[in-house]
DNA sequence: ACACTGTTCAAACGCCTGTTTGAAGCGGAT
DNA sequence: ATCCGCTTCAAACAGGCGTTTGAACAGTGT
């Protein structure tokens, strides 16, 4: 049982470095220990093992902090807006380098099969509790099409820092780490707070 | 001549379909009506067809309608700063599922030696360009950082209904196209202009 | 001692890849 | 007609890939 786990965890390193196609199944077992036949033993499949890769990944990238949610925290919307800025900016910066971030990336260019549950599965979740928070920070008064539209910005604004690192580091010396986190929050929240206040959001909708 | 032009737009759509590693040499060249050993022949490498691929993309990329700038209208930025949003907008939304697109996704996520020369070549300007923009439009008292932040801000609200896309359309059915362009592209500009208002924008920097 | 089940292993099998080769075709200059 | 670069072509090359195979090796229950 254990060389199934240990191909596992090479595999994400692996797939993460080089993509699918060029992740090699001889590569994943040499780093594993294991015998080139192993994959095809304890998986179907390479892809099947891709597959579990990216689940196995997304779910232990949510291990750190726990997301903050509105039913925390009722009263004050806009406090726990401001937290879920953070945790996901932190999440963001800090899975930046590392293995679960750079797969992620990967689907988001070239979409697999694999993405299909994971945006049902693990994004989902996410993206609906930033939904509830901005509505409650709003007030209420938004239009279904402007809430989405709201947090769709949040949600660039964030995933900017991880999808465009690679254009940033060359457009700017001064790189954004996960050093400068909780000021990207700020800026983030900030800015989201001043379009959601009642006197800005009545204007639309 | 007009094999190795036929091979340089045949490699465009196949790298943009299947990247660099799945791209292969067989199919380009059978799209082009050329022999296998042509690319070898005009091009020295699979890799050096790669990276003439990626400037002759870039550049045929910028030939739609004209960036608008500071300098066409200094007497009110606010609403040039409009302009180039939906300017960047429409350009995004337009090139989603075009190669181009699909080649600088790529690149962002697996950044290629390549990336580099396009970096400086043809997204540096572009990015200044809304850093003066973004300048002029709050009067010019924004700290250098803060004026970094409110452009990355600004260009991840824009860049997410592209390098999101994947993902967006298996959250939200009603999709994000081309034909919401203008839509989008005001939403984002009333909230930057929002952020950017003089009696928002002295409470930081 | 035996058989049975689950696991590992070295070796090989096809297949597809980028690249090379050497001959063949071509158009213009000598 | 003869040569000469330049270009095309079919064929083959060498290497890497995922996958399969069949034997060896554990354990464990009988």
């Amino acid at each position: 049982m254990s060389t199934k786990e240990d191909i596992l965890n090479a595999a994400v390193v692996v797939f993460a470095e080089h993509g699918f196609q060029r992740g090699t199944v001889r590569d994943i077992c040499e780093r594993a220990g294991a015998n080139v036949a192993a994959v095809n033993y304890h998986f179907h499949d390479k892809a099947t093992l891709y597959a579990e890769v990216l689940q196995h990944a997304y779910r232990n990238a949510g291990v750190g902090e726990p997301m903050p949610t509105l039913d925390q925290r009722p009263d004050c919307p806009a406090e726990q807006l401001r937290g879920w800025i953070g945790w996901y900016v932190r999440r963001l910066l800090h899975s930046g380098g590392t293995d679960v971030g750079r797969l992620m990336a990967r689907e988001m260019a070239e979409p697999s099969e694999a993405l299909d549950h994971l945006a049902k599965g693990a994004v989902q979740p996410v993206f609906m509790e930033l939904g509830r928070l901005v509505d409650a920070a709003s007030g209420g008064v938004l239009a279904e099409r402007s809430l989405k539209l709201h947090c769709i910005a949040i949600i660039g604004q964030c995933l900017v820092f991880h999808t465009g690192r690679a254009m940033l580091e060359r457009l700017e010396p001064p790189h954004f780490g996960s050093e400068h986190a909780s000021e990207i929050a700020d800026h983030i929240t900030q800015w989201a707070l001043l379009s959601l206040s009642p006197s800005n959001t009545d204007a639309e909708a």
